[in-house]
DNA sequence: GCCTCCAAACTATAGACAGCATGTC
DNA sequence: CTATAGTTTGGAGGC
C-alpha cells in the first residue's frame, strides 16, 4: 500500500512528512491496521514482532487523532526510549503537531504539557501525572501503551493495567492502542480492551534462528532443521560475520562475562576496524576508573560492553558507535534487549541461562530469547539476520532448539495481584477521589487486566489493605473512604506507602538524627535498591558496630533480619561515603559495584530523601532542614561547606573543592579570586560559570 | 630460586521507574 | 544454598 493513500487520514502534509523519511510503501503489518480500521474509534493491540513497524502505525493513528482536535499521551517503560520516541515524533512538529516529553529527569514545560498534541512518558510518570492532577489529563483521547506485555513485569507490570483503568474512569471515550511484542495470550489483552486484534510474524528482514556448537550450526527454517559447516570457537563466528562486513551483538548473562568477551574479542575485532581513538577519549570525559578504561580500550579497537554499570553517556557512545559502524561487536547484558533499537547482522546468545537467587541458574525464558534474537537484521543493510544459541554439544544444541527457537513465548500474565501494588494503587485512588467506598475500590480494580485474568473476588484483600491504610492513617474510614492531608502526599510523593509509613514514624519518634541514621533510614524503606553482600563483606560488619549507638534500628546478630539490615547498612555506609567526597572510583571498587550503579543508587536517594523532607515538612519536624541539606549533598556528593558552591552550573564536587580549597566560598570570591580560579580549574570554565551565573 | 602449566578451588551472579528544579570532570 | 563458568590459586615439574 503506498503512503498516498493515507491522504484522508492524515492530510497531504503527512504524506509529505513520511515520503521525507523515505517512506513510501506501508508494511504488511500497517496495512493490515489500516483496513482493519487504525483511523475507526476502536481500541487496538498490535503484537507484531520487533522492527516490523508498530510505531508507525501508532505514529499514523495520532496523528490522525490529532487532526481530528485530540490530544494522545504515548506511554514506554524506559526514560531512554521516551527520549528516542520524541525525537522520533518531533519529525511531526513540521505539519504543526506539537510534541512534548515528560519523565523523571527530563520534561518539558508544564504549560506545554497541557498544549501538546503528542507527550511521550514513561508509565509511572503518566501515573504520577495523573496523582498530581494535571488538568490536561482529561484531554486524553488516546493512549498508547508501547511494550505492552511489560504488563507481565512482577515489579513494574502493575502501573501500565492501572493507568488504563484510570484513563476510562476519567475519560472513557478515550481511545487504547496497545504495542506489544508476539506474545499467545494478545486476545486475551485484547478481550479486556475491547479492542481488535493484529497478530503477525512478518518481518522486513528475515530472522533465521539456530544453535551453534562446535564445528557446527543447525539452523531452523520453516521448521525444519540444516546443519551448516562452521567454526570451533565463538570467535569463528565473530570473524565470519566481520570478514562479511556485517556486525555482532552478543549477550551474556553478567556484567563480568560481557567485560572479559569484549576484551579477548579486541584482537578479532581490530583487524577488520578502524581505531577510534576519539570515541574512545569521549568514553573517559566524566570518568576514568577502572571500567571506564576498560570499556575504553575495547571501544578504541572496535569493541564494547554493554551493560547497567556504565554511566549513560556511555550507553549512548557504545549505542551510537554501533549504530554508525565504528564499533563492531558490542557484548551486553539483557540491557540492550529491551531498551533502544539496536540491531545488527548476527545475534549470539551465549547466556541462555541466568543466576536466579534460591534457584540457581535457569533458562532465561523464551519470550527474553525471541526478544535478543528479533534484534538480529538492520533493516536496509542487511538481506537477513542470524541469531545463534552458544551450546557445548550436539545433544545440548538440539535441547535448545526444541525449547528456544520452536518455542512460544510465555503467557503475559498479570502481577497486580501482589500485596504491594494493590496498597501502592488502593492509596493512589482514594487521594485521587477515584473511589471513595470499599465497594467503588473494588469495582476500580475489577477494570483491570488482573480481575480480567482471574476468577476470584478481591474483597478480601482490599479490606486487609484498608485496614492498613487506615492504621497508618493515611485513610480516614469515617464514613465514606477519604485520604488523609498526609495520606495524599504519601500518593503524590509517588513512594510505597510503607515507605510514607516508615518515614512517618521516624518523624514522630525523632527530632535529631545523624545524617549516617538518616541514610539508614532511607534504606530501610521498600523504595531503595540495596547492594549485595559479597562473602569479602564481613568488614560491613564492624563499620556497622561503630555507628551502632546513631542508627535507629539494630538488630541481634542471631535475628533473621541480620543479613538483611547488613544489606540496608552496606548501601547507607557507601552513600556516606559518596557524601563524604570519598572518590568515586574508590566507592566502585571498595563495594563492588560500578559508576552507573553508584549513580543510580544516588539518585534513588536524593528522591527518597525529597520525600522524607516533604513529609517531615508537614509534620512540622525539625529535621527538616537537616534532610533538605542532606539531600543536597547526596545530589553532588560533597561535604557540608561545598553545598553552596556545587549549586554553580559547571561545578561538581572535585572542582568544588578546590575552590573552596583556595578560599573561594561562593560567587564573589571567585570574581575576587578569578585567578586563582582560573589556575585551578581553567580558564574556559571559570568563563563559562561567570557567564551563566550573571 | 624461578618460571610455566594445569587442575582444583574459589567467586560472583540483569535490569531501573518515581520528586523537583536545572545542568559535569 | 541452588548452577555455571570465568578467575584465582596452588602444586607439580622443568630448568
Amino acid at each position: 500500500m503506498d503512503v498516498g493513500e493515507l491522504e484522508p487520514f492524515i492530510s497531504k502534509f503527512g504524506v509529505d512528512v513520511l515520503r521525507k523519511r523515505g517512506i513510501n510503501e506501508l508494511y504488511p503489518p500497517q496495512k493490515e491496521a489500516v483496513e482493519k480500521g487504525i483511523f475507526s474509534d476502536r481500541n487496538f493491540v498490535i503484537a507484531i514482532p520487533t522492527a516490523s513497524g508498530k510505531t508507525l502505525i501508532a505514529e499514523l493513528a495520532m496523528v490522525h487523532e490529532t487532526i481530528k482536535g485530540g490530544k494522545c499521551l504515548y506511554t514506554v517503560p524506559l526514560k531512554a526510549l521516551a527520549s528516542e520516541k520524541f525525537k522520533e515524533f518531533k519529525k511531526w512538529e513540521e505539519i504543526g503537531l506539537r510534541v512534548a516529553v515528560s519523565t523523571g529527569d527530563y520534561e518539558s514545560k508544564d504549560d506545554w504539557l497541557g498544549e501538546a498534541d503528542i507527550i511521550v512518558t514513561t508509565s509511572e510518570k503518566a501515573d504520577s501525572l495523573i496523582r498530581n492532577q494535571a488538568g490536561w489529563i482529561r484531554n486524553i483521547s488516546m493512549l498508547v501503551i508501547d511494550e505492552a506485555h511489560l504488563i507481565d513485569s512482577a515489579r513494574r507490570g502493575a502501573v501500565i493495567e492501572i493507568l488504563v483503568a484510570k484513563l476510562r474512569k476519567i475519560n472513557p471515550s478515550a481511545r487504547i492502542i496497545a504495542l506489544s511484542a508476539t506474545i499467545p495470550n494478545a486476545d486475551e489483552i485484547a478481550e479486556w480492551l475491547g479492542a481488535e486484534l493484529l497478530t503477525s510474524e512478518w518481518r522486513p528482514v528475515p530472522l533465521y534462528e539456530g544453535v551453534f556448537y562446535p564445528g557446527k550450526v543447525l539452523r531452523i527454517n520453516d521448521g525444519r532443521v540444516t546443519e551448516i559447516k562452521a567454526g570451533k570457537s565463538l570467535e569463528s563466528l565473530v570473524k565470519e560475520t566481520l570478514s562479511d562486513g556485517g556486525q555482532v551483538l552478543i549477550f551474556e548473562s553478567t556484567r563480568r562475562y560481557t567485560e572479559s568477551l569484549a576484551e579477548k574479542l579486541i584482537p578479532v575485532v581490530r583487524e577488520y576496524s578502524d581505531e577510534n581513538p576519539e570515541l574512545s577519549e569521549d568514553i573517559l570525559l566524566e570518568n576514568d576508573g577502572e571500567m571506564s578504561n576498560k570499556l575504553a580500550r575495547c571501544v578504541r579497537f572496535g569493541t564494547a560492553f554493554h551493560h547497567a554499570g556504565l554511566l549513560g553517556y556511555q550507553r549512548e557512545i557504545v549505542e551510537e558507535g554501533f549504530k554508525k559502524g565504528k564499533i563492531k561487536v558490542v557484548t551486553a547484558t539483557p540491557t540492550l534487549a529491551a531498551g533502544v533499537n539496536l540491531p545488527a547482522r548476527r545475534v549470539i546468545i551465549k547466556g541462555i541461562r541466568r543466576y536466579e537467587s534460591g534457584i540457581g541458574n535457569v533458562f532465561i525464558n523464551v519470550s527474553e530469547y525471541k526478544q535478543m534474537a528479533g534484534r538480529a537484521g538492520r533493516p536496509g543493510l542487511d538481506s537477513h539476520g542470524e541469531a545463534l544459541i552458544i551450546s557445548k554439544t550436539k545433544n545440548e544444541a538440539l535441547e535448545l532448539i526444541k525449547r528456544f527457537v520452536m518455542g512460544e513465548p510465555e503467557k503475559v500474565i498479570s502481577k497486580l495481584g501482589s500485596e504491594n501494588h494493590l496498597r501502592f494503587h488502593t492509596l493512589s485512588i482514594i487521594a485521587e477521589e477515584i473511589a471513595n467506598s470499599e465497594d467503588e475500590i473494588e469495582n476500580f480494580f475489577s477494570s483491570t487486566f488482573f480481575a480480567h485474568q482471574n476468577e476470584f473476588t478481591m474483597k478480601w484483600e482490599i479490606k486487609r489493605i484498608l485496614l492498613q491504610l487506615v492504621k497508618w492513617d493515611f485513610v480516614n474510614a469515617d464514613g465514606s473512604l477519604v485520604a488523609t492531608e498526609i495520606g495524599k502526599l504519601v500518593s503524590k510523593l509517588y513512594i510505597d506507602p510503607l515507605t510514607g509509613f516508615i518515614f512517618k514514624e521516624a518523624g514522630k519518634r525523632f527530632s535529631e538524627l545523624t545524617d549516617m541514621a538518616i541514610l539508614h533510614l532511607i534504606c530501610r524503606t521498600p523504595d531503595m535498591e540495596l547492594l549485595y553482600l559479597r562473602k569479602s563483606d564481613d568488614w560491613i560488619e564492624d563499620e556497622a558496630g561503630f555507628f551502632r549507638e546513631e542508627l535507629t534500628y539494630f538488630p541481634s546478630y542471631y535475628s533473621a533480619e541480620y543479613d538483611w539490615f547488613l544489606k540496608e547498612f552496606k548501601t547507607a555506609l557507601m552513600l556516606y561515603d559518596w557524601i563524604n567526597e570519598r572518590d568515586e572510583d574508590i566507592i566502585c571498587g571498595k563495594y563492588g559495584i560500578a559508576p552507573g550503579d553508584v549513580r543510580r543508587i544516588v539518585e534513588t536517594a536524593e528522591w527518597l530523601l525529597h520525600a522524607l523532607t516533604r513529609m517531615f515538612e508537614f509534620m512540622e519536624n525539625p529535621m527538616t532542614t537537616r534532610t533538605a541539606r542532606l539531600e543536597e549533598r547526596v545530589k553532588h556528593g560533597v561535604k557540608e561547606d561545598l553545598v553552596e558552591l556545587v549549586k554553580l552550573k559547571w561545578v561538581g564536587r572535585k572542582r568544588a573543592r578546590k575552590l573552596l580549597n583556595a578560599g573561594i566560598k561562593n560567587i564573589e570570591d571567585l570574581h575576587e579570586k578569578r585567578n586563582i580560579a582560573e589556575r585551578l580549574i581553567g580558564r574556559r570554565i571559570v568563563e563559562k560559570i561567570l557567564e551563566d551565573t550573571s
